[in-house]
DNA sequence: CCCTCTAAATTGGGCTACCCAGTTTACTTT
DNA sequence: AAAGTAAACTGGGTAGCCCAATTTAGAGGG
């Protein structure tokens, strides 16, 4: 942490929050979707007429289509124009991703959740993983035995391990989201949680993980992943 | 579908999706927290200095942000600033959140990772679920039952149903995640997939899920789960 | 000396108007 | 009828302006 400003957040009174424009936009566009009016190819109207059937400014318009399109639901094409490229539109708080404080409960409320995507993830690796995947997912454990005290850099590890496991299983889509709930971890204060001198138990935690994938035994590999979250949790909860 | 245009794609030389603007911005600010310029209660210095330092227009850095601010990265405050609330950008191959085309490999894919959270969750809702989450499974089960060929309303009460479980799991992060792929999913051609005629195999499938749970069981509602899956996977597959 | 109140500076929210480059469309020409 | 060309249209991007909320600095009073 750096000058971290006291994050002024503590009045009473709720902040509100004022809508922003573009949210409401892409309300517009969602009930545009849901009535029907517009379906997965359709090209969008341009942006001149929607900014004066809307009421609102171009800039404003291109924010609610950049987020749009960010998540892949709208493709702009210059000099064309932008297509729907999806079936429905999420709900706002779909679309806003989950919103993590970094209490003790939504930390453990992630962990189940990656618990289960990595214990699936560790089982298909046992199955599919080649010799490059099980050497990028050995490096990092390597590296982590060897690491002293750099606390940061072996938390970068601990991090490429696992990525190394969602990525040798071979689904992309398990693999993104599992990355995801990874970086959302992060965020949700890494280093608060194993006591800073047993990284060796981490360690130890991993290695059955990475023999069970080398030696091609989902069933084995599932249990080890279920084991080492179970442990690690045991030891965040007391 | 509706009026479905060709869907522009299918020139042999790839688009080369020119680069835009503000996702070299998002880069910028990644390349900021990456080298710990910034840290996670951090604010970010105004735009009108950003704008000048990195030569772009504050539309463009707005969209940026407004971008980074939906997944929770960022949160702005009028008349105070930017603040960081991340640990770490994801990279721009997580934020885009995943994009799936709508061929069986795929869908087998999201199938998958939806078999892990699903399992867990229900595993979960035999636990916590209350009364009140219990009637919100049992409903669109009820109603799916009931209707009889309205294919669409059928796939709403199909979403509803796991919808619910995801729920009751009591965990709000694997609700989400949840309900991120269970949207994706529907996106990538639900009706393609159980032929049309036994939708009361499906209804056949999710009695036992909801036995399960409804009797507290935990491990007969992750097999049920796993068998619901199992076997719609294979009527897939062939 | 400290607290309170006020006014100016700062910051994000939003809008208007303009220019540019790629695409499509319509029209002309061959 | 086919080819070529110019105009119209569309998203990408910029510049400059105003507004409201917030912070900050300073004046004034105890």
């Amino acid at each position: 942490m750096k000058t971290q400003k006291p994050a002024p957040s503590g009045d009473p009174f709720t902040p509100v929050q004022s809508v922003r424009l573009y949210e409401t936009i892409i309300e517009q566009i969602a009930t545009l979707v849901r009535e029907g009016r517009l379906a997965n190819g359709d090209r969008f109207p341009p942006e001149r007429q929607l900014q004066d059937k809307w009421r609102v400014s171009r800039p404003v318009l291109r924010e609610a289509f950049r987020a749009l399109e960010m998540q892949g639901i709208v493709e702009s094409r210059p000099g064309d124009g932008r297509y729907l490229r999806a079936e429905r539109i999420p709900s706002p708080a779909e679309l806003r991703g989950l919103r993590l404080s970094d209490n003790r409960e939504t930390l453990l409320q992630v962990w189940e959740a990656r618990q289960a995507l990595e214990a699936r993830a560790a089982s298909l690796a046992a199955v599919k993983a080649s010799r490059a995947q099980l050497a990028a997912i050995g490096r990092p454990l390597r590296m982590l035995d060897t690491m002293t005290s750099d606390a940061y850099r072996r938390s970068d590890f601990n991090l490429e391990f696992h990525a190394a496991i969602a990525r040798a299983s071979g689904n992309p889509v398990l693999e993104q989201v599992t990355l995801d709930l990874l970086g959302r971890f992060h965020e949700t204060g890494f280093r608060d949680l194993p006591g800073p001198e047993d990284w060796t138990g981490l360690q130890a935690g991993h290695q059955p993980i990475y023999d069970a994938i080398a030696a091609g035994d989902p069933g084995a590999a599932e249990n080890a992943v279920a084991a080492h979250f179970r442990e690690l949790r045991e030891r965040l909860e007391e």
